[in-house]
DNA sequence: TCTTGTTATGTTATTTTATAACATTGCAAA
DNA sequence: TTTGCAATGTTATAAAATAACATAACAAGA
């Protein structure tokens, strides 16, 4: 929190009220949270609460790398560096739910980076979404 | 196609007619599709064409490999070689929507293995899809 | 001061994606 | 021939995301 506080004053980011509110919520989560979890939780904390109020702090927290949104789930967590955050990838606990965030060392998997040279592609973004089992989790289920 | 044959033939899979028809749909396209553009096109070939008769085609070929799901796109793919698919990977350009599919060679990219391995998370399945430019339209944007 | 431009919000409605739930069919094994 | 099973047909609804338009808040210039 601290980070994204001090990223958004040095880069002139407006973390407004709801914005932060969001964050806040993805960083006592453990787990991701749909948009409409966290609409959810908004109005527990009586802020507005129609879909494009949480569409719009998730496009600021996801554009800036304050957040993430993990595809293969259609939901959101905050970023666990935000700091630093690159090439971020993520190891997603079928059985909790639990996702832990970590950095992929190169550009690409390999065999995926050469696929791309060889046709002549350039990556620009990638996303890694590892599913399996968590350690807590390994052999529970 | 005939691979997918082969394989159902083999594996005593059903082949059905919609299956079937749902595969040969996203064999002619060259651009993922989502599910309700495939009931469209069921729907001019005068099949059923509620959701589910697209949802249940696509379990059946996804979950078999004959056709696989881009997250990021909430869209689907034949699968390029679905007789010795392996740890597919996709390149999808931006620009012109069109993905190409390759194997990744290592389990994970690097740093998510080890990653991984640090924190005892077992990895069953990852998805990986790079987003950029192909090589035609590198420089159209 | 005003007014203009810009960024963020508030709100309604709709689109897009996906599944729940339940009835029916077709076929093969007991 | 009935029992079981896999696939299908159909209605309804849930879940995720965005379009569109109105309002507010505020700083920079005339």
């Amino acid at each position: 929190m601290a980070a994204t506080e001090a990223t958004c004053a040095a880069q002139g980011l407006q973390l407004t009220a709801t914005r932060r509110r969001v964050l806040e919520i993805l960083l006592e989560e453990h787990r991701p949270l749909g948009a409409y979890g966290i609409l959810e939780r908004l109005r527990e904390f009586g802020h507005p609460s129609q879909p494009p109020v949480a569409y719009r702090a998730l496009e600021f927290l996801t554009s800036h790398g304050f957040a993430h949104k993990i595809a293969s789930l259609n939901a959101y967590v905050a970023c666990a560096n935000p700091a630093g955050c690159e090439r971020p990838a993520f190891l997603i606990c079928t059985n909790c739910e639990r996702v832990a965030e970590t950095a992929a060392v190169a550009s690409a998997a390999p065999g995926v980076a050469d696929a791309a040279r060889s046709i002549g592609f350039a990556i620009k973004r990638e996303v890694v979404e590892a599913q399996g089992q968590c350690s807590s989790c390994v052999g529970n289920t």
